[in-house]
DNA sequence: CCCCTTTATAGTCGTGGTGACTATTAAAGG
DNA sequence: CCTTTAATAGTCACCACGACTATAAAGGGG
């Protein structure tokens, strides 16, 4: 709770906790779902790569440290499209062997990502594939892990993948889009049905189309709907049984 | 982060916060939603209705202050079926009047109410129908609305409805808890069978009936399966459009 | 004791969403 | 000019689900 029941309570009856926020930052590269990393200059965890973050300002909230944290290690600010979104928060005792940290994560979603540089607090800042992504500090690999299967629930019922996309995209990124994150094909009919009887999930460019690099049928642009959820949902296909 | 990136970075770098838990616990009585409310005794907000909650311990998780705080303050300690989890974390900067308080918010889900008695912290403790839930402290409305949207998405794609109900229940009564929980009535023959051809949600109890308070058939007593998730979900009825 | 009410359970029917396909169109390349 | 590649169109069968109707098993009231 906020408040303080305890009888005798004044300002010393609480232990002050660092609070820190972390970043999942994902994006689509060729195809494959990759995340954003810095590498640590600093013990513990010197040198081995981490999720972006920071500690909190007395006077911001969590969400704004995490956009503040994003612009100035990897010079990704005010991107269109960023789409910031609280994952849960890490509050084990012992998660960073300095002192007591609380994390509170967050996910995020970027369209065709812009090349990161390390910026302020950074030593380097670098997009990474998600399967390589292994052997990062503190607990950031349980993090970056619930990350990802955040965002691929949510890319069920959301229209949420049009956030890895450009303003102005086709079909087929758009597929790519769950294919990375699910780490399945998609059949190509099927989903292109699917996404445009979804009233409001995305409305196309008129007269516009884009050749997807050269070969093949050019392919029609459309632009992000208004709609934020999606009834019925896209479901991925069933990993295994129905958990019986 | 859990790290600290910053040059010339020591132990007063950073600002001290104070960290609390808060819990939206509900359960459900005379086929409704319930959630457990606490008289403050203290200001700010003192006579006001809170959720419970409290101080995290400098060697605990925000879970284990969840359990704790939930026992000291209502004794519903060891409750069989307690469903914790968390929800997400409140840190804007002036959300406690005093000082600077970020509070991870979790929602427990339990069985049919055992009594709840103030306890060590609380002047009273009591368990207050949802829609009769308003006016309380903090920003502890927005948290309770939070927690019951949440719990409203996940009863649709998980087996979570289970927690509400005891060891032994009825599919009236797995019913009723959807129904309270979404504010809508759910054709019963359709419920059951969506129930039983989820291979794992329930598992019937051999032989055994129950009257459901006098009247009407008996009905067949079920039990809670191995299941956690439920594939394809159980959508609740569209509110409106497909939002486009 | 019969009938009505109540609640649980069984079954039916039609529709729509979806998986698995096949076919066609429009570009580039050899 | 034919092949390859990718986008788009269309088909078909199945199954889940909403909307029903019907039956079974209890209690209550006359």
């Amino acid at each position: 709770m906020s408040g303080n029941d305890l009888p005798g309570y004044d300002k010393h009856a609480y232990e002050p906790f660092a609070v820190t926020v972390d970043l999942a930052v994902f994006t689509i590269r060729d195809g494959t779902l990759h995340v954003l990393l810095v590498e640590r200059g600093e013990e513990p965890y010197a040198g081995r790569w981490a999720l972006p973050g920071g500690f909190v300002q007395p006077d911001e909230a969590a969400e704004t440290a995490a956009r503040r944290e994003l612009a100035e290690e990897t010079g990704l600010a005010d991107v269109v499209g960023l789409h910031l979104e609280q994952l849960r928060t890490y509050s084990e005792p012992d998660r960073d062997p300095r002192m007591r940290v609380v994390s509170v994560a967050f996910t995020a979603l970027l369209p065709d990502a812009p090349e990161a540089h390390g910026g302020s607090d950074a030593a380097d800042a670098r997009w990474v594939p998600y399967d390589r992504a292994a052997g990062l500090a503190f607990d950031h690999d349980r993090i970056l892990a619930d990350a990802r299967e955040r965002v691929g629930a949510k890319l069920e019922y959301t229209c949420l993948a049009t956030a890895f996309c450009p303003p102005e995209f086709t079909l087929g990124e758009l597929q790519q889009v769950y294919e990375a994150v699910w780490g399945t094909a998609l059949d190509r009919p099927n989903f292109r049905r699917k996404v445009l009887a979804t009233a409001g999930f995305v409305e196309q460019v008129a007269g516009a189309s884009r050749l997807t690099g050269g070969r093949g049928k050019p392919a029609a642009l459309y632009r992000a709907g208004t709609a934020t959820a999606l009834h019925p949902p896209l479901l991925r296909p069933a990993p295994e049984g129905p958990s019986a």
